[in-house]
RNA sequence: CGGGAUGUGGCGCAGUCUGGCAGCGCACCUGCUUUGGGAGCAGGGGGUCGGGAGUUCAAAUCUCCCCAUCCCGACCA
């Protein structure tokens, strides 16, 4: 295409409200522009890129014998309803009420359907079975945020897989992982799998493809040493054991004027591993206290893992203060009865304990867990911080931002259970098939690219989703041999199947370069006067120009760029 | 939902405290010069100052209400 005739409206300066790098870049460079908070239009640029990505997508499904289906993306109430979704989302969910009354769904995943569509499945002999779509999601978000990062309206490939056992669900998971595997490198995103948290999806397992970035909004633990990765909400590892203080074990009530913190009870002689943090928390309704050591930090996805809680939340100071009788700051589970109390297992044999004392101004010292404190439930809730053991190998772990480009999950019966499915095993006998499901976010999978392929001067794009693979930029577009030259090269490289954006603007040769090398496109090939004298053109390599400069002949070029790309797309497919 | 900030032409900003002709840079249009890393000169177009109400002779500026956007937190199938 010709540069003169896109719509490709690049920027000196990013938006002021553009934070993240890939938000800044993709805005500049005239890929995007936001409508509201969380809903963007994808321009010409970002389209291209965008069909790019769908097309390895769709590449790598249908290797692992996936088939493309499209589904409604407008649900009734009742499939949700049935699956019990319908209350337990709550506000993420758009919903709207038609003409008829009847009370619709703008579709965030699609579970319910696929096992709807499912129930003609009627015998062993259908399965197993895994259907996609490239489709788009909607999700009332409450903090939209970092561009194409976190939306609420996005293009997202979601597949479902549904087998009559584990074993085969354990298959089509794999099948997936794999593909992941591979979507990722051809994506140019170097994608760690870690064990993640199923939150509200349900079901056993699930890993998440984690880039890690800046931008990102979840930790990742990992262990450079063995191949250990886990998201923090579910991450464990190895510390040291605290011993137990020599001192008082007798307990002791004592005076701390206005002492409501951890670190000042620390400085008033009480380190913080030697005191119990309580917390306490309305858990699906129910007042609950939850102990933790003074130095560690309550992790809630764990803790909503290992109870199946649905929803917690902080008390609110009032109800504190009216069942324990003392402000946060002050309160301890010691003597405490009636109330439902968890506790880390970091807690377990300890004594000479500090706490608070349910009165404000009061904490007690000489606490011993095991003979002052009733623990209903022994849960990990510890969040695990940098530099903490690897639980597999105990060498030290990191702590890494990341931004999450993909998730698969092992579903189990939740949904197919709920639907209604059955099919007949090979004995004749009813069997509730068991489903996984899988997502990757078109947009998210283009930010992240963006947010890890740029420099200073603007974006890098891999070859594989790069709008255009080259560009062809004329440094002086009234030197009329230099048009005739360029506008040769551009037919040549186009007949063979090139990807080749012809710069035949007429801008001055520094705006064209910094142009180019904003919207990231990743061969370039300078054409000018002073070459053409020699008989030669230019070529680089965005990614690093000063070592790939090279000359070429005209006749020549076609060739060599065939290679460069046709060498890269190997690395990575 | 809690905390913080911002809203002035397509983008970046000044002006707001202390009320008095709506400005600057970039981008855009015309002309001339220039031409291998974001050109120069001259001329020109474009703004309900987020919206509404109020105070005032007079409001971008002061008061009240609302809206939007961003950041942190909460939440995130």
């Amino acid at each position: 295409m010709r540069w003169s005739s896109l719509f490709i409206p690049t920027l000196r300066e990013a938006p002021a409200e553009a934070e993240a790098v890939s938000h800044q870049l993709l805005v500049r460079g005239g890929f995007i522009r936001q409508l509201q908070s969380g809903h963007y239009s994808m321009l010409p640029l970002a389209w291209r890129v965008n069909k790019k990505i769908v097309k390895i997508l769709c590449e790598e499904m249908d290797l692992i014998g996936a088939q493309e289906v499209m589904l409604p993306a407008i649900h009734p109430a009742s499939v949700w309803q049935k699956s019990g979704r319908w209350d337990a989302i709550g506000d993420d969910m758009f919903r709207f009420v038609d003409r008829k009354d009847a009370e619709q769904v703008l579709a965030m995943t699609n579970e319910e359907v696929v096992a709807t569509v499912a129930l003609e499945l009627s015998s062993y002999r259908d399965l197993p079975q895994m259907w996609y779509q490239i489709q788009t999601k909607f999700r009332d978000e409450p903090r939209p945020k970092s561009g194409l990062l976190r939306v609420r309206e996005f293009d997202m490939k979601d597949s479902y897989s549904i087998d009559i056992d584990d074993a085969g669900l354990d298959n089509s998971f794999n099948l997936h992982h794999q593909a992941y595997e591979r979507i990722f490198a051809r994506l140019g995103l170097n994608a760690i799998p870690v064990e993640a948290s199923s939150g509200a999806m349900g079901g056993s397992d699930s890993v998440e493809f984690m880039v890690e970035s800046p931008a990102g909004e979840d930790d990742v633990a990992v262990c450079d040493s063995c191949d250990y990765s886990a998201n923090v909400e579910r991450a464990t590892s190895i510390i040291p054991e605290v011993e137990n203080r020599l001192g008082n074990e007798t307990l002791e009530k004592f005076e701390t004027p206005n002492i409501r913190t951890i670190e000042a009870l620390s400085e008033a002689g009480h380190p913080p591993e030697h005191q119990i943090k309580t917390l306490v928390y309305m858990v699906d309704g129910e007042l609950s206290l939850i102990l933790l050591r003074g130095d560690h930090q309550f992790q809630e996805q764990k803790f909503r893992d290992s109870t199946s809680a649905m929803e917690i939340a902080p008390a609110e100071e009032e109800t504190i203060k009216k069942a324990l009788g003392a402000s946060p700051g002050s309160l301890g589970a010691v003597g405490i009865d009636g109330i439902k109390t968890f506790a880390d297992p970091s807690l377990k044999g300890r004594s000479v304990m500090t706490t608070g004392a349910n009165e404000d101004d009061f904490h007690l010292s000489g606490v011993d867990v095991d003979r002052d404190i009733k623990v209903d439930q022994w849960v990990d809730v510890r969040s695990i911080a940098d530099g903490e053991g690897c639980p597999s190998c105990s060498n030290p772990l990191r702590v890494v931002r990341c931004i999450e480009a993909g998730h698969i999950f092992k579903l189990g019966r939740k949904y197919s259970e709920a639907m209604g499915m059955s099919v007949l095993d090979s004995e004749g006998n009813s069997q509730i098939p068991t489903m996984g499901s899988y997502g990757i976010g078109v947009g998210r999978a283009m930010a992240a690219i963006a947010e890890t392929c740029c420099d200073d001067s603007g974006l890098i794009w891999p070859i594989s989703v790069a709008p255009y693979e080259v560009v062809l930029t004329v440094v002086k577009t009234d030197d009329e041999n230099s048009m005739e030259v360029a506008d040769k090269i551009y037919k040549d490289l186009k007949a063979h199947g090139i990807d080749v954006l012809f710069d035949d603007r007429e801008e001055r040769p520094g705006v064209k370069f910094a142009d180019a090398e904003l919207i990231g496109i990743p061969l370039r090939v300078t054409i000018g006067p002073r070459g053409l004298e020699n008989g030669i053109v230019e070529f680089l390599d965005r990614s690093d120009p000063e070592k790939t400069q090279t000359e070429l002949g005209v006749e020549e070029v076609k060739d060599f760029l065939l290679e460069k790309i046709s060498a890269e797309l190997d690395l990575t497919a």
